[in-house]
DNA sequence: CCGAAGTTGCACACTGTTGTGCAACTTGTT
DNA sequence: AACAAGTTGCACAACAGTGTGCAACTTCGG
């Protein structure tokens, strides 16, 4: 049975179109959470109607954005850990970074509202835990605070990436100068001085900042 | 001429009235800066009808709240200064979460929006540029750090310092430990070890973190 | 080139919110 | 008690946004 070979299997259009619309929802909801599905369309370069094409409602192009953002986010913080709790935080770091656009829409847009639940629950939980995990290790190792709960500097070190990511909408930085703000401004929470913060970065700056390992 | 005391000077209800309305404003903005008009009445102990006898549109109202935010703010910045840059920081974080409800509603919900100069424009601004200025001088001190601008130090403390706001609204904190928190936060952005940190909080506890200091 | 998928542009109903008008009521002040 | 200030509850218009229906058009693909 070729099922997979419909008559009319897949157009490329509705491929494209669809991809452009979640591109243009990560966007414009980047500046506006609260931006209208009209203003997305346009952004997209369709029509507010040609949207609801692809999605059934303005929930649902969120949700898709967001379920998409997390899994992205979750593949990649399994696939690199360390050993040294600093060194996972800065690599946790790294790899926020490199999906900014997914987890900046995400954050904004869902915060409040009903998705809250599908987001914070399940996918990004894992990570919270890990961060939470790596502080409480590093501050038994003395390597970081111990004036705070772990609870409370895992929320700041998540914090300090959320600001970095605003600050990279001010002022354009490269990739690399992303990744290593996030980076410095994460340990910076963690209790590092910004010269120990600096050494661990150049320590492990193959992994942390360079592109292309995989 | 005592065209002060006319024949009906002015009711108490409506100052008590008034004022209940701006912290039901404040409280219920804090949480959702998109909450509409009805909710704040409501969270007054008004009806949606009463407050516009108070403020002709939601606008003013919010623009109230921020305006006299900023005041408040600027006048205890106004009031407390340190030749020590790294201290003068600290005091700031100190004074910015005494006025935690105010700001917060004002950042919040002016962010985006027509008030948004009228805010960050005129009062704010100059509280940016005394961090500013604090940054690049304890920098050339050899104080805090150098491998970021002052400029983006500057709103990595401020954004630490919102932060710091947020994890207050997730587990309540004393007076107390909410503004080591925002100090904390702050001089963790601004480079300093965490040993380093809490030694500037202990050194000027008095100031920093103790109440009744005029 | 032909047919279907996809898009456009319109119209529409529905919802939530803002702001106003007005009569009836309650409350503060003298 | 009496008057006015203030509040309530209702009705109303205006506006913005969501989601749907449908006919005409454009584009993709065999």
């Amino acid at each position: 049975m070729t099922a997979s070979t419909s008559p009319r299997p897949v157009r490329s259009d509705r491929v494209r179109n669809r991809a452009a619309l979640l591109d243009a929802a990560r966007g414009v909801l980047r500046r506006d959470p609260d931006a209208s599905v009209d203003a997305i369309a346009a952004a997209a370069g369709l029509t507010r109607r040609a949207l609801y094409g692809h999605f059934p409602s303005r929930e649902a192009l969120v949700g898709e954005l967001v379920t998409e953002g997390a899994r992205r986010v979750a593949a990649a913080a399994a696939a690199s850990r360390d050993d040294d709790p600093v060194v996972d935080i800065a690599l946790v770091g790294r790899l926020v970074w490199d999906d900014v656009e997914a987890i900046r829409a995400m954050t904004l847009s869902v915060v409040r509202g009903p998705l809250r639940e599908t987001l914070m629950g399940d996918p990004l939980a894992p990570l919270h835990a890990r961060l939470v995990d790596d502080v409480a290790r590093a501050a038994a190792a003395g390597a970081a605070r111990e004036d705070l709960p772990a609870e409370t500097v895992a929320r700041m070190i998540e914090g300090a990436a959320f600001t970095a990511l605003d600050e990279s909408v001010r002022t354009p930085l490269t990739r690399e100068e992303g990744r290593r703000l996030v980076i410095l401004a994460g340990l910076g929470a963690l209790g590092l001085s910004w010269r120990q913060a600096g050494a661990v970065l150049e320590a492990h700056a193959d992994r942390l900042v360079r592109d292309g390992a995989r």
